[in-house]
DNA sequence: AATGAATGAGTCTTCATTCAT
DNA sequence: GATGAATGAAGACTCATTCAT
């Protein structure tokens, strides 16, 4: 069930980020302007979005957005929230089902090349907003990354204390290279004519990456 | 051989990007402005920072900007396209007295992180506006990470020629692996708050990704 | 015959001059802020007249104007259109009753004036800037006054066919003489500080340009 | 002798209008930028005409502009001054030599119009600039139209005196007719594309206006 | 809840004018 | 006198946000 860690989703400024109003009320609008606001947000990037094009595109009134959200930071940081939380509930919850860490890496790369392949607005906008250096996104995207880059640490570990990772590479380097090659991936993905299917890089790249990792056979 | 020849820096406009203005004039004033831009651009992004905080930064009136760039994208670009166009220069150097892949690789690792480390705003810039989705950018930018993925792509190739790189791996996902490891770590970097010599996991990466990359010895 | 069938007004740059952009809205306000151009560009000039002080006398906010007017230059344009399409739409309309060519001028000499005097803020725009120099008025503005030339030359020719007019005086010098008689009589009103009736000229004026092109009796 | 008469040349703020720095200094690069300032403004009218292109057109620094005027308007205010003061000059001259009043008027809408004919770019400052609304313009040209208004009025009267004329029309407005068809043939002109000789429409206008104002033969 | 007309703060850019050289 | 780089005040326009309906 999709229920929303609001501890996670404390901005720099300390406000909550907007919830669909009244729980239980409408929250098929609000799933309308989120996913507006991504398709804008990719397509012109934050700061060049215009909340009229997003209330235009999901069919409502300017001003029923701010029925939804405080602000159009708000929107932009919903929508990584929702789609980040998904993720990476998804990613958690199918690799407590594998125990090997070259495996887990295998399925993880996959995973994530699939889910952003899949939706290619969401794509752009995770790999341009996250990173805006604004201070006020910063704080509040860097947080879900070190979420994400902490699994893939715990993996690594995990692997070295096993003693098939090599140990002269710490993990936080080594999950760096493992991270920084998937989302490589994407960026040259998104910025590409061609739409060619993303998560067919997940094995090469997995592959790759465990070959430097895994101590001599 | 794909070498760039274009001495004059385009943009995609296809109109050479802002050179000082008044050739025997003061190019100090112009890098001054640039230095500036840089930083107030790493500090709140390029649509958050205002020509005015540049001028002022740059110890100019706001008009004399001006004077030297025909707007404010421009001036954004040419930070990009000065700091970029001199890395390229220099690397590109560096490697022809190499013949190696492996070092050639190790080296430009090195090279790229501590160009990264010595200016931590110009490090800020690469890693956020490089990306932004405007469409404007996009094209501008992408055009110069084009250029280094070529010259990380042709080291590869040259590899997987030799026979000492595996041609399982297409030369595209490789260096995809090889800039993505690199291009994460400076982000990590830049967003931490210690500041840890960057150029220092020049060595593990390349180790890394060399053990990822060579045919089995 | 001549008859100008552009029933939108058209600008020289092939767009419609801005129209009321809310059908059912409220036409009042955009009235409001003609009116308060017309005004404001009357005691300034157009190149003078500030945006917001067209605001506040129009009591809207500046951006107000933006909502209703593509431009400042669309405000003018939109000004000049509406005001001699009414004026040439009423002058047509009188003439149509009657059919001695003497009779048209001196009702036309009279119309014209009495239409200027009855709105001196109007007169004054109309006396300066339909003269503009600037390539992007003179093109549009000219336009409506070639529209009226026309039709005192129609008369005039209509009274050398007639054989009450003179044939030796083309048709052209002598509409130049009528209409710069009329139009110098509203721009030295214009600028007189005593009010005197402008319509009261209309006589005199008519009359001595009729004695001068009326044949021998 | 072309004695300045600084008593008229006070403008609207009270100073004089910039006379040539030092007397016989270089009246050469004063009267280059004059002209100069008199071909942008004829093209783009006062308030679009840029100093710094003045003062290329002319040949020199920008800064050179304000050796030899106070400011922008005081060149546009001197460039009427020094034109106008020579075609009145003149126009007395000729019309001391000639006693009869249609002699005279003929005369003088020959001189009218072969000046204006004579230069274009300075016709075209004179129709446009010399009308604008702007306040502080009004005042300074609308004296010297006044000037030559007087001329006008007072050969009308002496024909009145001498009972050629007809007393029944004011000398007020047959001199605005009269003005009011020079001044039209002449914006007629400046606006069409053709260049007919303006000259040659002095005849018919003075003819069309004396049939109109003479007595009855 | 939904609307969308209205608001007005905020900023890039221009350009007349100055002044150190 | 000449220069032209530098200045900085000023203004058109945008757009996130509000609120009366």
């Amino acid at each position: 069930m999709k229920t929303r860690q609001t501890s996670k989703l404390e901005t720099a400024h300390g406000s909550a980020v907007a919830a669909p109003p009244r729980p239980a009320a409408k929250p098929e609008k609000y799933q309308r302007i989120l996913d507006a606001a991504i398709e804008v947000i990719a397509d012109n990037g934050y700061f060049q979005a215009r909340v009229a094009e997003i209330a235009e595109r999901a069919g409502v009134a300017d001003g029923t957005i701010y029925l939804y959200f405080k602000s159009k930071e708000q929107i932009l940081m919903a929508a990584i929230d929702v789609a980040f939380e998904a993720f990476l509930q998804r990613a958690k919850e199918e690799l407590q089902a594998l125990d090997d860490p070259c495996a887990r890496l295998r399925r993880l790369a996959f995973l994530h090349l699939e889910a952003m392949g899949a939706n290619r607005p969401l794509a752009a906008v995770f790999q341009t907003e996250l990173r805006q250096s604004a201070k006020f996104l910063t704080q509040f995207s860097r947080r879900h990354l070190v979420d994400y880059f902490d699994l893939i640490r715990d993996i690594v570990r995990q692997g070295q204390e096993q003693g098939i990772f090599r140990r002269d590479i710490s993990d936080k380097i080594a999950a760096n290279c493992f991270f920084g090659a998937l989302d490589e991936m994407v960026t040259s993905w998104i910025l590409s004519e061609h739409e060619y299917p993303l998560a067919g890089a997940a094995a090469p790249i997995a592959d790759l990456f465990l070959r430097g990792v895994e101590t001599h056979r």
